[in-house]
DNA sequence: TTGAAAATCATACAAATGGCGTATTGTCGG
DNA sequence: CCGACAATACGCCATTTGTATGATTTTCAA
């Protein structure tokens, strides 16, 4: 049996949804079942006719497309959501996958490309352009220098700054290690020298390597 | 000029190091400068004779692949790692991208596809097998269960939590907002109450979803 | 064993924070 | 128009926290 990949496309300008819509139904293995200018319309029709694919333009009117993704992807469980943009921003891109996108792609891609990255989508793979898969290749990578002001704790002040980081106060820790609070207070103390912040929250910051 | 890709190969076992080793060299525009039976004897030679790209299976005698991507990366930083392995479990993919691997397919992928996942590589891309792709784009997706609390929070509130949580006093973000330091703080308790939460450590912990 | 670093504790003070009550203004949906 | 709610703002109080000075004990490597 034939299977036919179907296709929605979320796109603001005329010419460009067009184009898309154009080129996947002159495919053989693709059918384009429905195109939107924004993403309410979306919103509105793909939860009672889902598809296989939706090809989500980021810079909407009104909502944008990861919001619509987000909404989207509660309420269409089985259908691929790929993003399809002209900017390949860090915070937009994570933002994306958050939401739930599962593949990522550059407007700037040639049209060949496209049709490949719908095929390995709904086969279970996550087409990405190059530099974006880099980006979140690289994410995960944590110089396993985690910065030599965290290395000049001494394991004490470590425990003590992770129970910190619970949200615990410097009573409940002292409590927790049965030692006096003033200890505990000095320890931070020391740690706040260390790692040269002044305050609970960059200290924990710096611990859990957030920015 | 004509750019020649130079790459290593870390395999134990013989035939498959062998395979690899004339599929590289065998091929316009690649060479393979050397090859490796386990992780030390790379980590020994590789410092003092970079390469383009190394391939690296995870399943090593001694140390394993990804220590010793771990090592190398610090090393040279401008080689870029591909791990080559057997199995596509969860937990190893993530723990050789937080190593510093670059790109990780699996063995079982044709022999044209590594020749061009190595090109891919060397031009700033992140190949990956396609299940592999899905897992890590899966990695991102919070189901936007946000935890209803932090529904109940307005923008206004959002914005301040926000800047609590990079480590900012309620001073400073009055300062920010061009608002009275007395509003942050009664902003600040209505948080408190909407989160169900009694100290800025714990509502910063809500916020950004750590438990 | 000797010296440095770490861990412990005390006291003190000022600033920040957590926990209220109250009030004005503006917006929005019924 | 009314009630609900968000945002703004002030004041008051008790506690926590950040900073500082000083001291004793443990630990561990040189």
């Amino acid at each position: 049996m034939k299977t036919v990949i179907t296709v929605a496309i979320v796109e603001d300008k005329e010419p460009i949804r067009q184009s898309l819509a154009i080129l996947v139904d002159g495919a053989e293995g693709y059918s384009c079942q429905a195109t939107f200018e924004n993403a309410e319309a979306a919103l509105d029709y793909l939860p009672t006719h889902a598809v296989d694919v939706v090809l989500m333009d980021i810079d909407l009117p009104g909502m944008n497309g990861i919001d619509c993704v987000r909404h989207l992807k509660a309420l269409c469980p089985y259908t691929q959501f790929m993003m399809c943009t002209m900017y390949d921003e860090d915070e937009t891109v994570f933002d994306a996958l958050k939401a739930g996108a599962n593949a990522y792609i550059l407007k700037r891609s040639p049209p060949h490309k496209l049709l490949e990255a719908i095929t390995e989508l709904h086969e279970g793979g996550a087409p990405m352009s190059s530099t974006i898969a880099r980006k979140i290749a690289s994410s995960f990578y944590t110089s396993q220098a985690v910065s030599p002001e965290l290395e000049a704790l001494s394991s004490r002040e470590r425990e003590i700054l992770d129970r910190l980081a619970k949200g615990h106060s410097h009573k409940e820790v002292a409590n927790e290690l049965f030692i006096s609070p003033t200890t505990v207070r000095k320890h931070i103390f020391n740690i706040y020298g260390k790692l040269q912040v002044h305050s609970r929250v960059e200290a924990i910051n710096k611990y859990l390597g957030r920015k």
